[in-house]
DNA sequence: GCCCAGGTGAAGC
DNA sequence: GCTTCACATGGG
């Protein structure tokens, strides 16, 4: 017998679902005419935006939504985080593009395991990728009657079970031993993705940098988009060219070193934040001002 | 065909 | 130290 859908909303001022899933954070989310669906925590999920709420839809028995709740940070107050941001230009110009992004709280290991698949991908493609693994190797959740098929992202023990080859074949080209190095110390507990966020800043850095194809950006997207360390600050080709164009204009030769400096004095308290900001806008308010 | 994509590691000065 | 290049794959 099929489970029963279950609906609830959450209240969340400045809440903007579809700019925080589709802003490169989560690779997951499916958008269709009635909402949102995704896997959170092996649970199948529905979400729309009302405005003033997120109404979420699930399968029964859900009387504890924290999984939900700290996915998606609706208590977070975004009023307070925007104050923490510098006052210039383009950052206030960030901020009146994107009202409403917000940072979500993933699942550790599937945070590693997908932005060891981003290097050098769209996000499209990141998308694909992700999504033939899940096929591929993740376990199937229950949907209600009439929804497509999904599959919970596959555990560190179950990808360190297979081959390089058939890692490749879902298309991850040369990120297929990277991803299987860290699903193997994953599981066999060399690696314990719980501790590293009991952990400081620097030292949990250190130690998801110790994974071969995993540098300082990597790193970065999973500090702040998994553990929530809100000063981590991801530097991408896009977050680089945000820095460069909005705060170093007519700028020849600014080095990676004083991209680094500027950003560890300038984005405050809530630097991850910001840049998510830039990122999003740089991608979806600023097309094409190179 | 060419260039680029939420990079990284190895090899070359 | 810093720059250059290969690495798979697909889209524009």
């Amino acid at each position: 017998m099929m489970p029963q859908l279950v609906i609830r909303l959450f209240p969340a001022h400045d809440y903007d679902l579809a700019a925080t899933l589709r802003s490169g954070q989560a690779f997951r989310w499916k958008c269709a005419e009635n909402g949102w669906t995704g896997v959170i925590s092996g649970r199948w999920v529905r979400l729309r935006s009302t405005g003033t709420s997120v109404e979420a839809e699930a399968l029964a028995p859900a009387d504890d939504w924290t999984w939900l709740t700290h996915y998606l940070q609706t208590d977070v107050a975004l009023e307070e985080v925007l104050r923490g941001f510098p006052g210039d230009e383009p950052m206030q110009s960030a901020v009146a593009a994107c009202r409403g992004l917000r940072l979500l709280r993933q699942d550790p290991w599937e945070c590693l395991a997908s932005f060891i698949l981003s290097s050098t991908k769209q996000i499209l493609q990141i998308q694909q990728i992700v999504a033939n693994l899940c096929e591929c190797y993740g376990q199937p959740v229950v949907v209600p009657a009439g929804e497509p098929a999904a599959w919970a992202f596959p555990s560190p023990a179950r990808l360190a079970s297979v081959t390089e080859t058939e890692l490749r074949a879902c298309k991850m080209g040369f990120r297929a031993p990277y991803l299987l190095e860290a699903a193997r110390r994953t599981a066999a507990g060399e690696l314990d993705l719980t501790e590293l966020g009991k952990a400081p800043l620097d030292v949990a850095r250190g130690r998801l940098m110790e994974l071969p194809g995993v540098g300082r950006k990597i790193a970065d997207c999973v500090l702040l988009f998994a553990y929530g360390f809100q000063s981590a600050f991801p530097v991408d080709v896009w977050v680089l060219k945000a820095l460069r164009q909005l705060y170093f204009p007519r700028r020849r030769r600014v080095t990676p070193r004083q991209i680094q400096q500027f950003v560890d004095e300038h984005f405050g308290p809530y630097a991850g934040y910001a840049q998510q900001y830039l990122f999003h806008y740089m991608r979806v308010a600023r097309p094409r001002m190179d």
